[in-house]
DNA sequence: CGTTCTCTTGGTATCGCTACCACCGTATAA
DNA sequence: TTATACGGTGGTAGCGATACCAAGAGAACG
């Protein structure tokens, strides 16, 4: 089964009626002892499973899966790999299929819902079971595939208007808002807010509605030149709370809604001489371990990432199991956690 | 194609004998306009093209995969998914198999080799045509399953003596020898070794043995004491630098060989006034972003994880795509990055 | 004792696609 | 012209498993 090989190539593939010959049954016997062990009488099972040991089978899940018509593997798309928030829901969700028998095959978009599409289309080409996606805005072509092959699919990243089918996430507009609105009970009144890029984003545009809402809220001035983007990444935090001071010298907060912006604005701080809070005060999206070890302690939202991916998870299984397909709309929430560093 | 659905549930699949028909050509005509459209003239190819666009057509791998007994799916295994290191790796060995028409299948092992073992035979099952595994130490049912199987498999995570397969990694011995006399040359006397868990881990091992080398080369007193485990995490890092200190008083460096375990020493050390290097020297394995933009910058050794997934990526493509197979050996070696820490 | 039911087992026809071979027409060589 | 080659197309027989149905062996019942 390699990429080139031709048909018989080396050594023939030991196969289900192999295994029947010599165990003296029928492959419908090894097929039922394999899978539906309780169905098959003591005897033929022992003989089964004396021939599957001595001759090492491997049932072949691809013909298995051709013939029943289901798989046990589900698809997901983040838009990043490399970012350790996705990770911990991987990591969740992984571990939830495992334990019931299914496999996980990864892809990632890169924040382009073109390769979304792509990725799509190839998952329910090799027949996926069912499919997770951190994104809730899609292609047209995205949402026809879903519909018409009618895979179960839950959406994640955000809570949107018109989900495909199941839903597991918090709202970026609330938790951005709730942090914003924490802030100015604090006391703050100029605060800044850093957020990854704008585009194809519906996180990151939630989230700044989230910002200019609770400003609203708190009576302070919506002040568009107080909110910069940044690509991610330690330096670009260090760098937009550096400009962000220099153009508005009575900063007194900053929330750096994505990924390790904060830490990389704290770094900045210590190496300025800047007292978190004393000079400005700084907030977190997402409790990395990182934000509860950093001194000071970086107050920040705590999203809980691995429920998402248990609960996304056991959606799915269930689903797959035979729970009829009803909408569902899970909102875990966020919980604001209070540290230091505001 | 769901985890229960009976035969012919619901509106039956479009397949490739439909289109052929609406398109006035045979299967295998189809067939070859989508995977090998050059054997196949213009205007065949026209029709079958707009009959795939009409109906929406996605072709069934999983019958395909059957019928040519190839795969387009590489399986890969790795202790944690949660864990940036392995997070790098994994995103470009993704990287080079989606331009290439491959997909990932990913597994965790948890450190456990018996979960390895159920994991490498479940991806077998899957008749994966490649595997990646980061872990050198193996079952002896894992190494009968690859050999007896043939698929191509790559090796990480360190340079094994008796490789299945390919292999492409760094040498954790010599990594952990270099770094340690790095700390010699520099003038460190005293230097406390804190590794990963050494249970079924040949990586930590290797780390541990480099260090005492490196130690009896500088002429430096072997001291076991000097050595702790922990078990990774910033609190266990923090910790450990305690311990050593308490037992050491004239300890003037620490060189932690794991995940995040400096960085917690690092902020251990901010929140007990510890001057670094001034009080205690540290020293980090993997150059995590983070220990760039820390306060002082961290010292450590940059393991190129995102040029193993690479080259590891490729090399299991070549093979795929009918490269000869032969034993490949890939030392991508490490480099210590010098900074303020030390 | 015959009938009905349950529990096991086996035979067979797919599942949707691709490898292989046969074929046909046209182009090139002899 | 006849022979040979070659690009392009279609028919058919699997790939290795499972769903469905049929059938035999006992058990339970009247």
């Amino acid at each position: 089964m390699s990429g080139k090989a031709k048909r018989n190539d080396g050594g023939a593939e030991i196969k289900m009626s192999d295994i029947a010959r010599h165990a003296g049954v029928s492959s419908m016997t090894v097929s039922r002892a394999l899978r539906e062990p309780s169905t098959v009488s003591e005897k033929m099972r022992r003989k089964v499973d004396a021939a599957v040991r001595e001759f090492g089978y491997l049932p072949n899940r691809i013909a298995g899966s051709l013939s029943s018509k289901r798989s046990n593997v589900v698809g997901l798309i983040v838009p990043s790999i490399q970012n350790s928030l996705y990770a911990s829901m991987i990591q969740a969700i992984s571990d939830v299929l495992r334990a019931n028998g299914f496999h996980l095959m990864i892809a990632n978009s890169g924040h382009r819902l073109d390769d979304e599409e792509a990725l799509v289309s190839a998952l329910l080409a090799q027949r996926v079971c069912g499919l997770v996606l951190h994104n809730t805005t899609h292609n047209k072509r995205v949402r026809d595939l879903v519909a018409k092959t009618g895979v179960p699919v839950i959406e994640t990243g955000n809570l949107p208007a018109e989900p495909l089918d199941m839903v597991v996430s918090y709202s970026n507009f609330e938790a951005a808002r709730a942090m914003t609105a924490h802030l100015g009970r604090l006391g703050y009144r100029k605060i800044g807010f850093v957020t990854l890029p704008l585009r194809d984003n519906d996180r990151s545009e939630e989230r700044r509605r989230g910002y200019f809402a609770a400003l609203k809220e708190l009576g302070l001035p919506a002040d568009p030149s107080l909110v910069l983007e940044a690509s991610g990444g330690f330096s670009e935090g260090a760098d937009a709370l550096v400009r962000l001071i220099q153009t508005h010298p009575g900063l007194d907060a900053g929330f750096f809604a994505g990924d390790v912006l904060a830490v990389g604005a704290l770094f900045e701080c210590q190496r300025r001489g800047w007292a978190v809070p004393g000079r400005v005060a700084i907030a977190s999206f997402d409790d990395l371990d990182l934000l509860r070890h950093a001194v000071p302690t970086v107050t920040t939202l705590r999203i809980p990432r691995h429920e998402i991916g248990r609960r996304s998870a056991e959606l799915l299984v269930n689903r797959l199991l035979g729970a009829s397909p009803e909408r569902v709309r899970i909102d875990v929430g966020f919980e604001i956690v209070q540290r230091e560093s505001t």
